[in-house]
DNA sequence: CTCCATACTAAGCGGTTGCTTAGAGCTAAG
DNA sequence: CTTAGCTCTAAGCAACCGCTTAGTATGGAG
């Protein structure tokens, strides 16, 4: 079979329309489509150029290995999210919190089939490029910390446990890749207003002591 | 190589001590560590056998298929998680959700590795096994969603979406199964002990609101 | 002792894998 | 028209996959 499987190449495209030329995009993502799908490892190359309407060895035009089609796609996967978490504006820390978890659980849900990637098949990259993306999610870990410090800071926020309590909210927001699905009751949207609503509970204070 | 690969035993026989013979288990604890080191696909029946002591052919004495150690190790990992929250007790609301969570986060960090096998390889069970698989999964949500639920019956907890939060707290325990290393700063035991808390923080009505 | 069931291994089968090679088709500069 | 360069394909290679087969070692029953 040769089918270009273009459904839902409108969000992906968004995500990947940097990649040139034409077949190194159409390429990847396939390669994203088939890695969420079915995992790295349960991914035939051949799988991935019967997506993308091409041969076999149309891959390695493009790309080294199966190895650099992933690492690509990890790659400009964590730095699309990181560049999200630093893009969050808002009037005070409380806002600010409510934002970044809207925008970083919202963004799992849209994107989760490169989410699912990103998130799950990190294991499957060689050492070296497993590193730099190490770093990258050392940032996003920095910046979500920050927003949460913020607050307690400002008074705002009562967290016993900072460290902890960014550790939950970052794995709560990655795990929506892990669950959602397109079908399902909730839209991205609606999901990243329930979490960022959860998170703040969390974060808010006890008003009773506050006299 | 021949290694048995031993390191861990002692906390996975906790879990498969009743499979039997010995052989069998040691193939099954086999298999549970390199399904959740490399993942289902990307182990062989050769790595499993090896990490058994034993020849490749030896699987299938005791098993039919690769797909068949997957499922036995899916179904009685989903069998353990649900026998752990049916047997939650405690006074009042407040404390059996607590101690739910505690337990079932510290489960996912104690028991990581076969917590990985059940919760990020069920797309390679067939789809019957998945189907058997998923009615474990129905119940272990419906578990969960009663401690929230007799919370907020009871007036203890303020919860706007009972589904939302059930959804949110089991997705918070079971991401500890993937990013869990027994390395790292916090005990199992912690790790139960700071999620309960935050859920606690997540449940717990705004005080200001009770004049 | 013989007999038989069980547990295991050595060897290997057919099929699939990631990747390579040789060359065809197309475009555009000279 | 010629030529060079890029993109892509048909065919296939060596290695490896899940699983099978044929046969050996062991131990208990009669």
């Amino acid at each position: 079979m040769t089918t270009t499987g273009l459904d839902g190449f409108a969000l992906l495209d968004e995500t990947w329309r940097t990649v040139t030329p034409d077949a190194a995009r159409r390429m990847l993502i396939a390669a994203v489509q088939a890695f969420a799908g079915k995992g790295y490892h349960a991914t035939t190359t051949r799988d991935i150029a019967s997506l993308a309407g091409m041969s076999p060895a149309a891959v390695y035009i493009h790309y080294r290995s199966k190895e650099e089609l992933l690492f690509n796609i990890s790659l400009v996967g964590h730095e699309t999210s990181l560049a999200l978490l630093s893009s969050i504006e808002g009037e005070g820390a409380t806002q600010r919190l409510k934002n970044a978890v809207a925008a970083f659980a919202g963004w799992h849900a849209e994107f989760h089939t490169t989410a699912r990637v990103v998130q799950y098949e990190l294991g499957a990259l060689s050492p070296e490029h497993h590193a730099q993306v190490a770093e990258l999610r050392r940032q996003i870990e920095q910046r979500m910390r920050s927003f949460i410090e913020d607050g307690v800071q400002a008074g705002v926020f009562d967290v016993p446990d900072v460290k902890g309590a960014t550790l939950a909210v970052l794995s709560l927001c990655i795990d929506v890749a892990r669950w959602y699905h397109p079908d399902g009751k909730r839209t991205p949207d609606e999901i990243g207003a329930l979490y960022a609503d959860l998170v703040l509970r969390m974060v808010r204070p006890n008003q009773l002591t506050d006299f």
